[in-house]
RNA sequence: GGGCGCUUCGCAUAGCGGCAAUUGCAUCUGGCUGUAGACCAGACGUCUUUAUGACUACGGGGGUUCGAGUCCCUCAGCGCCCA
């Protein structure tokens, strides 16, 4: 990829971008941060965006320093308090990273990331140097940081340790000698600290690089696992390429953009997204998968034919009525609720529209049951 | 330390003693369509002999009452204000 797309594609702001080109043009080697999340190892394509870039960045030699803030895990973050996240010991933390470098590896060189905990450093912080830490930014500024704003004037609480934040990824950057930091807009505050800390201390200022939160399948709100609106790295091909197809007509040229090397073909959406879909799921898995399931999405979705591939269950039972066979399958998780999915037509088996939920079903051979339009299940006695 | 208030479906909300309980979002089903969305219709505690049915439910426990989400006491969690 050509220099300037580096700085500009899939980016939103550099900081200081002539800074940067020159360091560039310097043929120095540059240490690129990155801070991780060990608490979602499961990484979606809004995950991909700034991993791509930083794959960019490695292809051109520079090191990636990736920070896994397992000591902010660790201690937990009570600001999500529906969820009392629990805090993760060290085997957790640990195995998380595991999968979560496995899925870094799809996209990056992950033999050559250098991977850092920042444990390895706030473990030994002791109070009085984080005074002094402290004594290096003012209340203001970190309060300058816009959700801080908001929710001061929303009267929504703000924990007096969520300050610490932006003060803990500054001083990431100062341990491991960052001369980039790149990461989503969302974050441009915390990497901005890093800078301000540095100036303070009289050290280089790294170089900030914002990329794009990527928008969820959902056309609203930013890819993410909790929404439900995400399409996962690991996904299967078949899922993967039916997600990319639900993904809104106005994402199209974004998705491109931020989550390939390709241009979008042509205009027609449905045609633009067939060919998104099957360049992504190309990427994960590879062509040939991704041809089948081009396949398999015509046929079942635009056909309405039946999956070439679906799960099967055995029952032991020879006979039984509609609404236990739902049951007993967990194609619905109670007796109501499949009496509901019967009575209004979302039951098919062997393609025939059930309406009738105390009929009993005899099992002999093969039956195909359909609840709804995408579950499927082939169910033997 | 003093005063006030909140806790109801995944989230958010209504509820001045008759409530399986409002509304919005989300979810699910059906229709429409180029997949999705948008849009339209419906559902959204469980169980059954489907009924002006039974049971379980409005933070926990106790009480008043024929009857309590609603009133009283108490415990817990959360928040606001004054000092």
């Amino acid at each position: 990829m050509a220099q300037n797309d580096l700085l500009t594609r899939g980016v939103v702001e550099v900081i200081e971008k002539d800074h940067l080109e020159k360091a560039f043009a310097s043929g120095k080697k540059l240490r690129i941060k990155y801070g991780a999340d060990p608490t979602a190892p499961d990484l979606h394509l809004g995950h991909s965006v700034a991993l791509r870039k930083l794959k960019e960045f490695q292809d051109q030699g520079h090191t990636i320093v990736f920070i896994i803030g397992d000591y902010t895990a660790r201690i937990g973050d009570p600001t999500d308090r529906s969820k009392a996240r629990p805090m993760l010991s060290e085997q957790e933390v640990k195995a998380n990273a595991k999968t979560y470098f496995k899925q870094v590896g799809k996209i990056l060189n992950a033999k050559k990331i250098e991977i850092r905990y920042n444990s390895e450093w706030f473990r030994k912080l002791d109070l009085a140097s984080l005074i002094k830490l402290m004594a290096e930014f003012t209340v203001q500024r970190i309060l300058e940081r816009d959700d801080f704003t908001k929710r001061l004037k929303s009267g929504t609480e703000v924990h007096s340790h969520e300050v610490l934040y932006p003060i803990m990824q500054a001083y990431d950057s100062i341990i491991v000698e960052a001369d980039v930091e790149l990461g989503g807009t969302d974050q441009k505050f915390n990497m901005l600290a890093g800078r301000d800390l540095q100036r303070h201390r009289g050290l280089p200022q790294q170089d900030v690089i914002t990329v794009p939160l990527l928008v969820g399948t959902d056309g609203v709100k930013k890819m993410s696992k909790s929404v439900g609106n995400y399409i996962g790295l690991t996904d299967e091909p078949n899922e993967m390429f039916r997600k990319v197809m639900s993904v809104n007509d106005d994402l199209i040229d974004q998705y491109f953009t931020l989550c390939t090397d390709a241009k979008r073909p042509t205009e027609d959406p449905r045609e633009a997204k067939l060919a998104l879909a099957k360049t992504i799921v190309g990427m994960y898995h590879d062509a040939k998968a991704a041809a089948a399931a081009e396949d398999e999405f015509v046929r079942v979705v635009s056909n309405k034919e039946i999956p070439s591939d679906i799960e099967r269950k055995k029952l032991k039972v020879k006979s039984l009525s509609l609404t236990d066979l739902l049951l007993e399958t967990g194609m619905a998780a109670s007796k109501s609720e499949a009496r509901r999915l019967i009575e209004q037509g979302g039951v098919k088996l062997d393609g025939e529209r059930q309406t009738e939920p105390m009929r009993t079903v005899a099992l002999g051979g093969e039956i195909v049951l359909q609840v709804g339009k995408h579950k499927f299940l082939k169910i033997s006695a």
